[in-house]
DNA sequence: GTTAGCACTCGATTTTACCGAGTGCTAACG
DNA sequence: CGTTAGCACTCGGTAAAATCGAGTGCTAAC
């Protein structure tokens, strides 16, 4: 869902010449890493104008906010606003039929859970475009538990394994101060199983408020279960290509501070989904509020299933990086995922 | 598990002055990260000697292959061999107070799963040491299976969740082509679990050969589990601190390769158990057979439990690294974490 | 065997010069 | 009036030259 605007929105106004000079600026900037020059501008094909003409404009381009100037006596290169101005008007890119075999190839062939196919599309994804990539995928709040199951690992350890509907499956330890013999266990197994199935983790149970040792069981494993919703846990994030860090950013102290924030799954979350609920697909630069982000672009693409959004794809490079095909990309994979998860159920 | 040889063993031989004089090298190079002169090595309080018998102990240092000199007329740089005679003569580092105590705070409150004390425990290693940290699980194939059950998704979609003695829960798949009834489904839950409990992976079973729906379940998930054992899966990997990759090496390239290597899990297990099988606690440079990985150093302690090692926390750095630090670091981290799995009943 | 003395090497750093891409301005042009 | 050719000017990047100095190897004396 890229905001993309082709009539002229609110204070986007630039006439037909100046955004061919934008575009102009970008596309070879992209390209090349380089400052553009008037000239180079005015030898593009759209544009029958001499370079002083491209000056003239660029000078007010430039007064709006659309391009910088590294030092006097260089070319322009885009700022953000000149980044998001492009983005915005840009028609839909096609993906190359390499990359279109690649994807239904990959698609063709994924089998197993849905981590292990969410890891491989973070692979795929990155290899597809030479960008990072994040793959998210939700927590299954929504989801509801199909069994739950105690199982006595010693005196006073158990451990609470439930798995739901979306296919996923959680463990957690259960740690009691009081004895409990395997009968107490599989009858709070039992009880657990009865409360529970059904309902999701976001649904009220009422919970036996005895004091017998299989209901301190039942309690625990409940709140267990109950305790985990709030946090990001179950979130699950996939990182592919994180080597590419190195190859696209300049500068190792940026190459650092990008893996750094990579590090952090939390952090990654919050920002694709800050990004997909600001309802745009890329953030360029400072757009998302983190600042050691602010030399980078971020692509992000939801993942449905049913109409609510169960995860995100999403591509990281520096904010010069090819948007018509990484877009492309995303939103191919991002497709492609929702059906492989929507068509057959749950996972393949 | 240090090869630590003090007193000297076969070809190692080197008189005193001369192991002064290398480790004197060594040391300062790892400080500076400068090719060393031989004046600075004779500023060495240990060493009475001029700048000019350095100079010639340095030339035969150089012959012997344990110094080498990046151009004429600079100072000496170890190679790998003076690397490991370094190392091999290292008597037992003593870690700091401050580092002691973030050990101990941290086992004293971490809490959770086994795998959530692995990935923070990758996370602390790095900290502690300023070096990207990997810690291995391995995997269950000694685990005796506790419980095992089949959930119906949808009707020919079923999963099956096994929970193994070490606290772990694998889940699997189960694809049919034909129709199962709720009661087929719990009903070959029944007799897995008859079959199955108490068994290892590595136990066989006998399946039965019946062909109705139910034995056809059945086998279909012993397979299944079976099947995972000869794959490395199971294995868990977890990378700490990758960003200071960036920080440690020199060079996008290298920083890029480095990357690359830690993104396949698979590469990193092996080198972490190539390691740990030739009864080394580090690999310097070339000595594990992984080209890309020739500038650096791995520091490998295992995690056993019983006597079985079922682990192995590791740091990777330049081959320059702080050794003393990082191997004390690193057996310090391992006997702890074996400890807490030993100590406590699996995990904590 | 050790060391002071010394000529020599050679990478790193600094200096200087220079080039040229690109600019802004101005004046002419249609 | 918008467009453009012409031109002086800027300034980062590159290359060549000069310089520095840490460090060496050798030799001769201790």
């Amino acid at each position: 869902m890229a905001r993309r605007v082709n009539a002229s929105p609110q204070p986007s106004n630039l006439d037909a010449r100046k955004a061919t000079i934008l575009e102009a600026v970008v596309v070879e900037h992209i390209d090349t890493a380089q400052p553009v020059g008037s000239s180079s501008v005015a030898a593009n094909a759209d544009l029958v104008v001499s370079p002083a003409t491209v000056r003239t404009e660029m000078v007010v381009l430039e007064r709006e906010g659309y391009l910088a100037q590294p030092h006097t006596s260089a070319g322009r290169v885009p700022t953000d606003k000149g980044y998001r101005y492009f983005v915005d008007h840009l028609e839909a890119g096609v993906l190359g039929p390499a990359q279109q075999r690649q994807i239904k190839e990959f698609f063709a062939h994924v089998r197993g859970e849905v981590e292990d196919v969410l890891e491989q599309t973070a692979t795929l994804l990155s290899r597809l475009t030479s960008y990072t990539s994040v793959v998210v995928g939700s927590g299954h709040s929504r989801a509801t538990i199909l069994s739950v199951q105690l199982v006595n690992l010693d005196a006073h350890h158990h451990l609470l394994v439930a798995v739901y509907s979306d296919g996923t499956v959680t463990k957690n330890s259960v740690l009691v101060g009081f004895d409990a013999t395997p009968f107490d266990v599989s009858e709070a197994s039992r009880q657990l199983n009865a409360l529970l199935i059904g309902t999701t983790l976001e649904s009220k149970v009422q919970v036996p408020s005895r004091t017998d040792t299989v209901a301190k069981l039942v309690r625990e494993g409940v709140s267990l279960l109950h305790a985990e919703m709030p946090t990001m846990e179950g979130e699950q994030v996939y990182i592919g290509g994180s080597s590419r860090v190195a190859e696209v950013f300049e500068g190792v102290e940026t190459v650092r501070q990008v893996l750094s924030i990579l590090e952090q799954e939390l952090l990654v979350v919050s920002l694709v989904e800050d990004i997909l609920e600001k309802g745009v697909a890329v953030a360029i630069g400072s757009e998302h509020g983190f600042e050691p982000l602010s030399s980078c672009a971020v692509i992000v693409a939801p993942v449905s299933l049913e109409g609510e959004t169960i995860g995100a794809v999403g591509l990281l490079g520096p904010t010069r990086m090819k948007y018509r095909e990484v877009m492309a990309a995303a939103e191919a994979v991002s497709k492609h995922l929702t059906t492989h998860f929507g068509g057959e159920p749950e996972h393949a």
